[in-house]
DNA sequence: TACGTATTTAAGCAAATTCTTAAATAATAG
DNA sequence: CTATTATTTAAGAATTTGCTTAAATACGTA
C-alpha cells in the first residue's frame, strides 16, 4: 500500500484511505460497472427503457421501434441477457424478453431522468 | 413511420407508441448516454467516486489510489472533462479537479449502492 | 536562465465494440 | 417432409477504446 504522490501538500492519509475504501468496495465496483456499461450504449439504453416501460417485447418489436437489424439487437439483448438484467419466456417462435427489475433497479432514477423531457429548447 | 414486424399478435399501435415516445425524447437519450457511458469504465466509476467523496484531488492522487499510470488517469481525466462532468481549478503546478455535481446527481443512487457493502459473501 | 515537478498531449498498438451479411436453429403450418 | 417465420450465431470489417512510452507544456524555484 505504498503512496509515491510526491506533491508536498498531498495527505497521504487520505490517499490510504481511499485506497482501502475502494478495495473494499471492488466487488460492488464490477458489479455496477457490468450494468452501467451495458447501460451506457444509446442502443442497450433504449432497449432497456422500452423493457422498463411495455413490461415485454422481442426483438423483432424491439428492431422495428429502433429502425434496425434483428441481427444487431439481438447481439445487443445477447449482451444485456449474459450479463443477466433480461430474462425471456417462448411464445411458439417468439421469444418475450423482459427485465430483471430488482436487478437494474438502480436504473429508476436514470428512466425517470430521462422522461423529464425539457420544456424548453 | 412504417412497422414491419410480421407476427400476427404484434400490437402496431404500441410499437408506434414506442417510437414516438423515443423519438420525442432523443436528445434526452443522448446526454444520459454520455454521461452512463464516462461511468460505465471501472477505472472513470471510481475516479468519479472519488470525487464524489473527497471533493477534488489531483491526477497524481488518483494515479496513486488506482495504482495506475498518471497519463493513464490524464487521459480518462479528459474524457471526463471534455463531457462536462468534472471542473478544475490549479494551486501552482496541481490541478485539482472537482465534481459537475449538479451534471452527475443522477449518479447518487449508483454511489449509494456501491457504497451498501454485502454483509454476506 | 536552467532545472525539477505536475500534467497533458501525441503516437502507436492490442483488444474490444458494433455493425453487416450469410448460415444455422427452432418452432409452426401445410 | 417442406416451407415459412422468428431468432440466434458466426465471420469479417471498420471504428473505438485504453493502455504504454516519449515528448511537450506549464509552473515554481534556485
Amino acid at each position: 500500500m505504498e503512496i509515491s504522490c510526491t506533491r508536498a501538500q498531498a495527505d497521504h492519509q487520505q490517499l490510504l484511505n481511499c485506497k482501502n475504501t475502494l478495495e473494499r468496495m471492488d466487488d460492488n465496483f464490477q458489479d455496477m460497472t457490468k450494468l452501467l456499461s451495458i447501460a451506457g450504449s444509446e442502443v442497450r439504453l433504449k432497449i432497456l427503457f422500452l423493457l422498463n416501460m411495455e413490461d415485454e417485447l422481442c426483438p423483432c418489436d424491439i428492431a422495428d421501434i429502433l429502425e434496425m437489424s434483428v441481427p444487431a439487437i439481438s447481439q445487443h439483448i445477447r449482451k444485456i441477457k449474459d450479463a443477466g438484467f433480461i430474462s425471456s419466456r417462448r411464445d411458439g417462435q417468439t421469444l418475450y424478453y423482459s427485465l430483471m427489475k430488482d436487478k437494474t433497479a438502480v436504473l429508476d432514477a436514470v428512466f425517470t431522468t430521462i422522461k423529464m423531457v425539457k420544456k424548453i429548447a
